[in-house]
DNA sequence: GCTTTCTTACTCGGATACCTACTGTCCGAGTGGAATAGG
DNA sequence: CCTATTCCACTCGGACAGTAGGTATCCGAGTAAGAAAGC
C-alpha cells in the first residue's frame, strides 16, 4: 500500500500558497521550481485540488493557483482525498460469499463482514486524525523563518 | 492508495485456520476452494504470513498451513503488515530541501518535516486500531453458525 | 492625451506514452504416508 | 504377523509472464496584459 507522491506535493504547495496569499495567484511553473518537481505532472495534482474546491485557478498571463479558502478552513484530509481519491484503501470483495465455504444460507450475510468492519474502523481513525489538522496547523509547526524565506525567494524570482 | 487484495485473503484464511485448529494443517488448495481464489497466488500470501511468524507450514502429502500461535495472540496489524510490507504508506521525500525554495540554511531542516509528522501520526492511529484487534476478536464478531459451517464444509471435502 | 483594438506571451486543462508494482501462473525440491516385500 | 524399504502422490516454495494504475510528458484552448493605432 503506497500513497501517491502527489499527496506530499499537494500539501507542500498548499502551505506555500497559504504563505503567498498576498502574491497570488502562483503559477505551476513557479511552484514546481520551488520544490524541484516536474511542472506538467504537478499541474495534474493541482487540478485535482481545484476540482475538490481546495484551490482556485486563474487562466491568463498572470494566472496561477491560490487557496480557495483560508488555511484554517482546509483540512489535511481534504487535500489527501482530493489527490488519492475518496475510496477506502481496503475494499471488501465479499470472498466469504464466493467459495465453496459459502453454502446456501445467505441470511447470515445480511450483517456486514467483521473483517471489513475492522479495517474500515481503522481507516476511519486515520481519517479523523487527518481531519483534525488544517493547513494553518501545518503553517504553525513550520520553522519561524520558513514563511519569510518563501516570500523572499518568490520576490527574487520575479526579478 | 489501494490495499492489496492479499490482505483480505490472508485475514479470512487466518480466521478459517483458527476454526479448523483440530483439523490442521490445511492445504492452500482447500483454503483457495473455500473462498474461490486462485490457489497459486493465495499461496504467495500465505508464504508471507509464514515468514512473519503468523502461520507455520508443513510440507508433505498431508501438509498445509496452521496458525503458529493461538488466535488471541495474533493481531490484525501483524497480518496486514506481513502482506503489505512494513513500510509506511506515506513516504517523505524531503522535497522541502530540493527545489529553489530551499536555500542555503540547512539548520531548520534538522527538525522533521511537519507534513511528514502529521501523516505518520495518522498512520500510527491506523496501526494502533489494527493492533487492538486480534483474530479471536474477529472470530467473535462472526455469526454463531459460521464456525460450525466451516468445519462441516471441511469434513465434506474430506470425503 | 485618452480610448479602443489587436497582438502576443503565458496560463490552465485534458489527451497521450512509459514504467513500476500488484496480480496471476507454472514448475521443481522435498516430505510423509502407504503399499510392498522380506523376515 | 511384524518390520524395513521403496515408491509415489501431494505439499510448499520460489522463479517466470500479464496487466492495471501511478508517473511523466506534450500540445491545444483560453485569457489578460500590454503595445499600438486611431480619435
Amino acid at each position: 500500500m503506497r500513497m501517491s507522491e502527489g499527496v506530499e506535493w499537494g500539501l507542500h504547495c498548499c502551505v506555500t500558497l497559504a504563505w503567498l496569499t498576498e502574491e497570488a495567484p502562483i503559477s505551476t511553473a513557479k511552484l514546481a521550481a520551488a520544490f524541484g518537481l516536474p511542472p506538467a505532472y504537478l499541474n495534474k495534482s493541482l487540478q485535482a485540488l481545484v476540482r475538490a474546491g481546495v484551490l482556485s485557478s486563474m487562466p491568463g498571463i498572470r494566472g496561477g493557483f491560490q487557496l480557495a479558502r483560508p488555511p484554517s478552513k482546509v483540512t489535511v484530509l481534504e487535500v489527501v482525498l482530493a489527490i488519492e481519491g475518496p475510496e477506502h484503501s481496503f475494499r471488501c470483495t465479499e470472498i466469504r460469499q464466493k467459495g465453496g465455504g459459502a453454502t446456501q444460507h445467505s441470511r447470515e450475510f445480511l450483517q456486514p463482514c467483521g473483517i471489513a468492519v475492522t479495517m474500515h474502523r481503522a481507516e476511519l481513525a486515520w481519517r479523523q486524525e487527518l481531519a483534525k489538522k488544517t493547513l494553518e496547523d501545518l503553517m504553525e509547526t513550520a520553522p519561524e523563518t520558513a514563511a519569510e524565506k518563501v516570500r523572499c525567494w518568490y520576490r527574487q524570482l520575479q526579478k
